[in-house]
DNA sequence: AACGGGTCTGACTACGCTGTCAGGCGCAAC
DNA sequence: GTTGCGCCTGACAGCGTAGTCAGACCCGTT
């Protein structure tokens, strides 16, 4: 700033950041090679790869992807749409399905749907797609998937059902969390109650509706009548205000999540009724604190990594040039763990 | 594949995706043309427009990033570092995050910290970095983010302490959290206990140090030596096992957040002392479930919406070209929730 | 009639990188 | 001695977009 008129000093100027050109003089080899050692490409001398990469280090070279992007097509970053909420499962998926893209060497970004909007899942769709991924999976656990424009130019994998989407193109088996919440429920009956109520979740979720879906099929596979299941919101306060419509003669719920079971043991509370002796209580998640309310809470345990994983890898087969993967190590499982909330029903 | 020696025939061929230039020779106008339409830049005619608008709708054209990225070197996109936790807290941050990140029309990128790894941090920022970002906010709430080098060459704020950075990249102003867990405290001291113990976060977390920072300076303005701190972890579980340390003569205790508060009051469950009648508890957060808890929890919420937007407005002064904006509205707020964990100690 | 300025449009170029291709070198096979 | 083939290197083109600049046109003023 000292000569007003001196144009462009080099003190302040905004420089750019280095390239490969600039690596390039440095090493007194041509930029061409410097890509190839930056790219671990074969065909490069011992000699010249050391004297490139010293240059880079020096100059705090850091390729540019969006020049990379550019000229493959290809962004090697995946996206993910997701309801946004701190909730203990979906947060849970999130942070798995990171550390899964990571591991694959891919970037991720999330888009989170806005909600209560009807095109959100769309919208975020193309956000993403604006953005520049090679693929998306749709860990949005509620319907509006379903509605999805097909011409996306990516593989859109879903982690639950989404009517839309090729068979092939949904990542994890449709009734497994249905075959866990059978498995709690019939814990339930095995421990002699004559039937089980569910606190469900909102139906307009398909993770709601399998939750349902196992626990009626647990009670019409002995041959009993399912009571009218109570509704639910995901959160603690819908299992209270739930809670409070249960029917006194109910001695065991299965609650859709582990959230709602605490409101349920709140309501029971106040309306003292004890847990287990007189209501016996299981939920879905295993939360942190489950293992620590008062009774301990029997839940089902969900494995986020495992699912996280095999979405990806799903995701991954279907994308262009991918290397013929062998067979999935192992389905995801899940696990009751059982607590001290389920107890047998009192005996009049 | 009809014919298996057709060489790349045109049907299936992965044909790229269409950009300004197709769009251009479709609507019978120049390639820099198409580029002022989607731009919204001045000077094009009403008709233009409108025939390039729908040339573009035509094709599915969307522009693309990387190309755009090349040439303004500016990503539109910025990076956050963060423990990969779904613990509550962290959790809603990143989703407060999102939200305020898109709603300025950038795009959101996380890189979770490996745990336990000592560069971790660097590491994070490094691989954002390299996945091209125009900023960088440091959700991170542990100390590792101390030691960064100093040559990033984007802006980074951190939501807490890092000791490296410049102080105006400190985007929550310190003290804050201390601030209301001194609050948190005195509600306990005023209700008549003597003193207050403390299940302690990790101390190399600086929101952990803050909390007992804030604890402990609620003793000292009264003169009163606080007790030695109990060592938690953040999670029921570490609640639990420092409750059992809890000597018998203690009757409040101020826990770092709501999840060691459940771990605590099993504990105190065990031994057959009762809350609040025997012991006071006060946690941290507010989870939604807090409100449900037997007996509910009192607790301090916090403004993570509000604390996300202070810090992307603070990272987005920081970048270049910024708007000069005005002050931002209002500090968050973060309030002391009280519920029926508490009360005054039992006169013997 | 000539001029100046605002409006509109397109040709050209550069961003930083990877793909393609050609060429030089050394070595073994004929 | 020639040929062929791996190994190594660099020149060149081009990915899709935005910045620069020149030029065409229209208008109102001198």
């Amino acid at each position: 700033m000292t000569s007003p008129i001196a144009p462009e000093s080099d003190g302040d100027a905004r420089r750019r950041p280095p390239g490969m050109t600039d690596v390039a003089r440095l090493a007194g080899v041509s930029q061409k090679t410097v890509s190839r050692v930056v790219n671990n490409e074969r065909y490069v001398s011992e000699e010249l790869r050391e004297k490139v990469l010293r240059a880079a280090a020096e100059l705090g070279f850091r390729p540019n992807t969006a020049a990379r992007a550019l000229i493959t097509g290809r962004f090697k970053r995946i996206g993910v749409v997701s309801l946004g909420s701190a909730l203990y499962g979906p947060a849970s998926m999130l942070v798995a399905l990171e550390r899964a893209t990571r591991a694959a060497g891919l970037s991720f970004m999330v888009a989170n749907t806005p909600e209560g909007q009807p095109e959100a899942v769309q919208e975020s769709v193309d956000w993403l797609l604006a953005q520049g991924v090679d693929g998306i999976i749709l860990s949005e656990p509620k319907d509006e998937g379903q509605h999805l424009r097909p011409d996306a130019g990516v593989p859109i994998v879903s982690l639950g059902q989404a009517a839309d989407l090729p068979a092939e193109h949904v990542a994890l088996a449709r009734g497994r969390t249905a075959a866990s919440c059978r498995e709690a429920v019939e814990h339930l009956l095995d421990l002699g109650h004559r039937q089980v109520w569910h606190i469900a979740a909102p139906q307009d979720w398909w993770e709601g509706r399998e939750r349902l879906e196992g626990w009626a099929q647990a009670h019409r596979a002995r041959g009993i009548e399912p009571p009218p299941p109570l509704q639910g919101d995901w959160t603690p306060a819908g299992g209270y205000a739930a809670g409070r419509l249960l029917p006194p003669e109910a001695t065991a719920v299965f609650c859709a999540n582990d959230d709602t079971a605490i409101g349920l043991a709140r309501a029971l509370h106040e309306a003292g009724r004890r847990v287990p002796a007189d209501v016996s209580l299981v939920g879905f998640d295993d939360i942190p604190a489950a293992a620590y309310l008062t009774p301990p809470l029997t839940t089902v345990q969900q494995d986020f990594e495992g699912d996280a994983t095999h979405a990806l890898e799903h995701l991954l087969r279907l994308l262009p040039g991918a290397a013929p993967r062998e067979a999935t190590p192992a389905a995801p499982r899940r696990r009751l763990v059982v607590r001290a909330s389920t107890a047998p029903p009192l005996t009049e």
